[in-house]
RNA sequence: GGCGAAGUGGCCGAGUGGUUAGGCAGAGGUCUGCAAAACCUUCUACAGCGGUUCGAGUCCGCUCUUCGCCUCCA
């Protein structure tokens, strides 16, 4: 069985093979950080994990690169318009270090409540100036880049094949400079900004051959993935409007130097949109991530987003977050069961469940599918456990193996145990687990004696507060709910 | 205008030629003191029109509609 990744350069599901066996280089663009995450980059950065988590399960060597973009970029390509980052520190009449640390920390805080794992390196623009000078130098010996009043153009017409990963490779048909040229230095419309000249007052700026200044918006990325994985790497994902033109331009402005190519899999990942709607900062409809944790688990988030592919367009609604929470938690009852429910000596094959969620996540990381299948794997273990002769010891650690490998390690949307975590933590569970044993003792003789009125009072109460009894065959059982 | 993606049942969302995706919601039933959960059964689909084929949601053409990119954006 072999994987098989959707290639957007080739625009076909390709067969994935490393360039270097059992190693994977692969780089994500990472957020800007000028405010809060929002639903947007949960969707694009739960994706990426899962990607990176099941290339790991496949047994490579998974070296993760996903920066940071501390250096504002202009809100505008018309050579003017404000440093985003800038703009905000002005705003939060700070300076725009402590806006970029502020919003980093931010960032990392909702990943991590997302289970997003750590890229191995995350690297910072503004760390990585001297790479980026290195960078122009070479592209201007090279004649693909050229100088004018300190600021430092790429030239389209120098690299052929500009545009590829787009397909906008007329550049003649997209004047959209037209209204640039006017006012530009550039000697091409299409042509980009490799290194800006500072403005006056401009807080981030950096010595250069060329002027004192600050690189242009497509840079860093090459730079530091060159730097740390290799003039030719395996996996490059992104936001699908980051394209065009940036992506393009990353290209461009490695290969122009290395004749490589840059990237093997290009792999691109769809908006969010509310009401069929993109969602973005600058429509000002986006979800911030920490308003979102308030009312909602983050896992819920995070199995939300895995109920759609990565390609597709996900659409957010209340109602929709709602199905996704009653879905998971039907997944985290089974869990439960299973754990909780006497052994007997029912047998019970895993294999076939396996075999089907592999499959679907070696289809370009079909998680919907892969959902799917712990889904049908849910009712069947429900099933086997409603039978009298119920589970056997093998079977319930083979179900248990496979949830633990598929829905914690991989899709990460089921939890060892929802209250395990430090050890004081355990402590506190153990004693609530004390508590409940005799709360649902003295239900269960309340049961016995008819009085009802009682037995529902401890049910209402505990409901109240967020705990929820269920009676089954063997008993009542009681969990949180999230 | 150029480039690209997409239109699936009440909602979300898979599916690149031939048997049920899945989830949520709805209906009926089993179980239960009641409830919840679970299990069983069940109703709504493939934008429209042509074409290819023994057979199409799935391929081709046209039409309509939506969305993304062409300014920063995950």
């Amino acid at each position: 069985m072999s994987l098989f990744i959707y290639n957007s350069l080739s625009r076909t599901k390709e067969k994935f093979e490393s360039l270097h066996p059992g190693i994977v280089s692969m780089y994500v663009c990472g957020p800007t950080v000028y405010g809060h995450a929002h639903l947007g980059h949960a969707k694009s950065y739960v994706s990426f994990d899962v990607i990176v988590r099941w290339l790991r399960q496949s047994g490579y060597r998974v070296k993760y690169v996903q920066n940071i973009t501390d250096v504002g970029h202009l809100t505008d390509d018309a050579d003017e318009g404000e440093d985003k980052i800038m703009k905000q520190a002005r705003l939060e009449k700070t300076d725009p270090m402590e806006i970029a640390q502020f919003y980093t920390r931010s960032f990392y805080e909702d990943m991590d409540k997302l289970e997003v794992l750590r890229p191995n390196i995350a690297p910072a623009a503004t760390a990585h100036i001297p790479e980026q000078i290195a960078l122009i130098a070479r592209l201007m010996k090279t004649g693909h880049a050229y100088e004018v009043n300190g600021n430092v153009y790429f030239s389209v017409k120098s690299f052929e094949g500009y545009g590829k990963l787009s397909g906008r490779t007329d550049q003649e048909a997209h004047q959209s400079g037209i209204r640039v040229g006017i006012r530009s230095d550039k000697k091409d419309p299409s042509d980009f900004a490799l290194w800006k000249k500072a403005d006056e007052g401009h807080l981030m700026q950096w010595n250069s051959p060329w002027s004192t200044g600050y690189p242009g918006w497509h840079l860093e990325c090459s730079a530091m993935s060159m730097k740390y994985l290799g003039e030719t790497i395996d996996i490059h994902g992104g936001g699908m409007e980051n394209k065009f033109p940036h992506h393009d331009c990353e290209i461009a402005q490695a290969e122009a130097v290395t004749g490589k190519p840059y990237v093997r899999f290009w792999m691109h990942n769809n908006m969010v949109t509310i009401n069929g709607i993109k969602m973005g900062k600058s429509l000002k409809n986006s979800i911030n991530l920490k308003e979102l944790f308030k009312e909602t688990d983050p896992l819920v988030i995070r199995f939300f987003v895995l109920q759609s592919h990565y390609r597709s367009q996900l659409d957010y609604s209340e109602t929709a977050i709602k199905a996704s929470k009653t879905g998971l938690e039907k997944l985290r009852e089974t869990q439960r069961r299973l754990k909780e429910q006497p052994l007997g000596t029912g047998v019970f094959d895993i294999a076939p469940f396996q075999h089907r969620f592999t499959e679907a996540m070696d289809d370009d990381f079909n998680t919907p599918v892969a959902i799917s299948v712990l889904f049908e794997l849910s009712k069947a273990i429900n099933a086997a456990l409603d039978r009298t002769e119920a589970l056997s010891e093998a079977s319930r650690q083979d179900i248990e193996a496979f949830l633990d490998k598929a829905g914690r390690e991989t899709l990460c949307i089921l939890k060892q145990d929802d209250l395990s975590g430090d050890r004081d933590n355990r402590e506190s569970v153990k004693k609530i687990d004390a508590v409940m044993t005799i709360l649902l003792e003295l239900r269960a003789e309340a049961r016995k004696n008819k009085d009802f009125v009682l037995s529902d009072k401890i049910r209402d109460r505990l409901l109240e507060t967020g705990i929820e009894i269920k009676d089954t065959r063997e008993g009542a059982s009681w969990s949180v709910q999230s």
